[in-house]
RNA sequence: GGCCCCGUCGUCUAGCCAGGUCCAGGACACAAGGUUCUCAUCCUUGGAACAGGGGUUCAAAUCCCCUCGGGGUCACCA
């Protein structure tokens, strides 16, 4: 009878959710789903100088948004909360107190000054910078002397002098540090509070966790934590360190500070479909084989493992998660595209916030038209601007087009068949329009480009003619006798 | 600096554990061409990488060692 599969994700709340720990949510929603396991949510949030709510708020929405969603957590409660650290401080408390039972940790009187001035030295001489365990060595009897007498003092975890530890990490393999390479770490403040390695170790335990998966940056704690649990006489749980996403250069990693494109946030407000999203981010640092690339969520689900996950640091490829984007809404119904615009030219005063039938039936138009330049929502705001704007500059490539020795003159001649539509059948205006410019002997283009610049002040855009459905007849003459003025967007 | 992790096209990666089928595959990006009223889509084609050096071996991107490079981590923060 193997042990349920249970995984966690662990954020604090002190700031935006990063996309590395998006990521990190990801392949540990994906894995539980997978097993047939439990996620977990747990919030870190003991640190209240860097804890907000609306971060915690931010986390919450944002793992909604891309659909993974806690079987446990501090918003939906279960059989191992609370879920906040925060709350869960007595019960840190409780296990300091046995570990200090157990003879796991010891009581170190050293200040807070000559710890300062110990770690100076030592790097002054560069040396390893680690406590030098001088209170290791204080007999009991009178360490309980001095704590009895109201000394200030914490504890530290009694590290064995000699061995090694390894651990089999899914991701990197055996992993060994040496006992003399880890450090005595406070385990219990002066405060009588238990720092964050004591109560990691005691929340996964409690909460039953199985698989342990986080970033790399966590791996030299794992085993200051792999210690804790041998000092609690606990079984560890498997481990996986996910490699970290650097910056765009690769010089250190994605940092909140210094990257914009590090906060889930951005991907939200761009309008990426979330699918694509999800698909993409997958997509860093693990892959299905040598050709896969686009996988729907169930796919993604059915195929992921941690082994395959590589280990080496990985920059965030935005030209391909544009492509598939681009990729995904290409493949959504009109319907859908026209439902995900829609926020942004609402916002943009573009439309009603309730729109009409007729403005709807625009919405779809204006869907169809743009779906295959679409990369991600918001980009409609430009691309769609000379649709809604009724002045604006012109390009001035489109300007040069109108300005074309004997373009006005032509599409002068032209107006009264583009007028006479019908502007709900492109195919049948073009055809129109082809057959008008035949008879003139003029090429086709003579009479596009210049009619394009007329209509929508650019050189590039849907069809010709969606693009005058899209106007509608008046605004279509309207713009046209406007660009026939000579000087005209000069 | 100590310790730990990592190093394949510009980028994300496949191949490495179980050496030969790899003069290294895919995708994005880029370039050229085709389709087209433009752009986009779509199709075709192209350039582009095993960090370096030693070994082991009949044979190394794959195994071993060294060097170099990058990253992480060293709080009474999480």
């Amino acid at each position: 009878m193997t042990d349920p599969i249970r995984l966690r994700f662990a954020p604090s709340p002190t700031g935006y959710l990063h996309i590395g720990g998006a990521r990190t949510a990801l392949f540990n929603w994906l894995f539980a789903r997978q097993k047939g396991g439990t996620f977990v949510l747990r919030m870190e949030d003991t640190d209240e100088e860097r804890n907000t709510d609306a971060a915690r708020e931010t986390i919450f929405r944002g793992l909604d948004w891309l659909g993974f969603v806690p079987d446990e957590g501090p918003e939906q409660g279960g059989p191992y909360g609370p879920y906040s650290q925060s709350e869960r401080q007595d019960i840190y408390v409780e296990y300091g107190r046995k570990l200090i039972e157990r003879g796991a940790v010891y009581p170190c009187f050293c200040s807070r000054e000559r710890l300062t001035e110990l770690r100076e030295s030592q790097k002054e001489s560069r040396e390893t910078m680690r406590y030098d365990r001088a209170c290791r060595g204080i007999d009991p009897a009178e360490a309980r002397r001095r704590i009895d007498g109201g000394e200030d003092h914490t504890w530290r975890l009694r590290v064995p002098d000699e061995g090694s530890w390894t651990i089999k990490d899914l991701i990197r393999g055996e992993v060994t540090v040496e006992a003399k390479d880890i450090e005595d770490i406070i385990l219990i403040r002066g405060s009588g509070i238990p720092v964050y390695n004591l109560a990691v170790v005691v929340d996964d335990h409690l909460m039953k966790i199985s698989h342990v998966v986080r970033g790399e940056d966590h791996l030299t704690n794992t085993f200051k934590q792999v210690l804790v649990y041998e000092g609690f006489g606990w079984k560890t749980p498997i481990f996986a360190h996910l490699p970290l996403i650097l910056g765009p250069t690769g010089e250190g990693k994605l940092s909140k500070r210094k990257h914009p494109e590090a906060a889930l946030e951005l991907y939200q407000d761009k309008g990426y479909p979330v699918d694509g999203l999800v698909n993409w981010l997958a997509l860093v640092g693990w892959s299905f084989d040598d050709k896969t690339e686009v996988m729907t969520r169930e796919e993604l689900i059915e195929r992921f493992s941690l082994e395959r996950v590589n280990s080496s640091g990985a920059r965030l490829p935005m030209d391909k998660l544009d492509w598939i984007c681009g990729d995904y809404i290409r493949r959504m119904t009109v319907e859908e595209v026209a439902k995900q615009i829609e926020p942004f030219l609402v916002k943009k005063g573009w439309i009603a916030a309730e729109p009409s039938d007729e403005e709807r039936a625009r919405i779809r138009l204006l869907a169809q038209a743009e779906q295959d330049r679409l990369r991600y929502f918001r980009q409609i705001e430009e691309l769609a601007a000379w649709v809604f704007e009724e002045e604006g500059e012109f390009e001035p490539k489109a300007l040069k087009n109108l300005n074309k020795e004997g373009a006005r003159e032509l599409l002068a001649a032209y107006l009264p068949t583009f007028l006479a539509g019908p502007f709900d059948d492109p195919a049948v205006m073009e055809e129109k329009a082809r057959a008008f410019a035949d008879q003139q002997g003029q090429g086709f283009g003579k009479l596009v480009h210049p009619l394009r610049a007329a209509l929508t002040r650019k050189t590039s855009g849907p069809g010709l003619f969606d693009c005058a459905r899209l106007l509608g007849p008046e605004e279509s003459k309207r713009r046209i006798e406007k660009a026939l003025q000579p000087g005209e967007g000069a």
